[in-house]
DNA sequence: AAATTATGACACATCGTATATCATAACTCT
DNA sequence: AGAGTTATGATATACGATGTGTCATAATTT
């Protein structure tokens, strides 16, 4: 294990701290890489010497916080789900709500996005397949899915409209067309018939 | 009603369909305005005479696709071949799935992405609103995005997948997972007890 | 046939990315 | 503490993409 050269740890750490700092300014997109390097106090060229680009950076940076949300992720899927986790959850966003926000509406965070998305249904499907009953006519595959983008989307919709209703009224809101709807959607099995409301 | 200039419609269709054969290509991130007016034949700057940038002509070609697919639906409903709005969906996807698929993992094409979906709730809103439930714990405008960004989903993951179930079972669980499992949310008034599973 | 207008060609400004070089300062190692 | 190593700053430069302005010409409309 070689030490790491201080002026490397420096430059890396405020490169990546003008990175957050800008995108919660002014967007992920509108960030360039010369904005970065002028907030940063550092040469331009100097951000070639680390990064191949942007999202490079954007990931590197990223990384702990990814590590935190899938651990705050693990602890939600682990238990019981119940009204309390899921509030946890919009807390957290609301406490993180700049954050939150770039990570939901800018572009180059798609990705990762999409990682966290896969890391939360697989959690699901370890979890709560084996509660799920047999022969339904929805794959749980496809129903982990659902609820993972689901709840993603719910958070960033609460989040986009500037928070309207109480975090115990999301908490509900979740349970009942989230969490609810899907394990009801669950228990139709293929022979059962199908009746209009 | 205007007649439109031959010559528009002309550089528009070559513009559109340029960008599209690109994208289908390279990816949306990787095709420059010059690509597309080379490609289509037509100077760099006609461009700029009809749209702003690569996303208004996107949204532009993709507004037509939706027409198209809701005349297909239209014309099949007509035909009385009994076959669900939203299975004509899924073959939608299917026939044009090059295209869905780079719209849907292409991270330029997000703004895209949420300007449909946001078109596509406001017509839910509009067009269900009425015939939705009074004192619901679920707001409708929460339930309306929220079906469409699961349909959005579904039809997503079913292409991530490869497409592994038929197009009737796909219109089977969207029916099951999103539309009536929403809507039997929706029932749920702020006095109904709450009972678990 | 005349008026209108979309287009092509060319020039040009601006901005962001990316690389190369070299002197200097900061750091590591012994 | 000193010698060797290496990251950085400054500067120059090339390149590609976006975006605007002008004017002659060709296509279209009326």
């Amino acid at each position: 294990m070689t030490k790491v050269d201080r002026r490397i740890k420096r430059t890396q750490r405020l490169l990546g701290d003008s990175l957050i700092a800008l995108m919660l300014e002014k967007g992920y997109e509108n960030v360039t890489i010369k904005d970065i390097t002028e907030h940063a106090d550092v040469a331009y060229v100097t951000f070639f010497r680390h990064y191949k680009d942007k999202d490079e950076l954007l990931t590197a940076r990223l990384n702990e916080l990814i590590t935190e949300l899938a651990e705050r992720i693990n602890e939600l899927a682990q238990a019981e789900i119940g009204e309390a986790a899921i509030q946890i959850a919009f807390e957290h966003a609301r406490d993180n709500q700049q954050l939150y926000r770039v990570l939901f509406s800018s572009p180059g965070t798609v990705r990762v996005r999409e990682e966290l998305k896969t890391i939360y249904a697989e959690r699901l499907i370890q979890t709560c397949a084996p509660r799920a009953p047999e022969g339904s006519v929805i794959p749980f595959e496809i129903a982990a899915n659902h609820i993972a983008a689901a709840t993603f989307e719910l958070i960033h919709w609460w989040l986009k409209h500037d928070m309207p209703y109480s975090t115990q009224k999301m908490g509900r809101i979740y349970l009942e067309l989230v969490e609810r709807a899907t394990w009801q959607a669950l228990q139709i099995t293929e022979t059962e018939p199908y009746s209009e409301s």
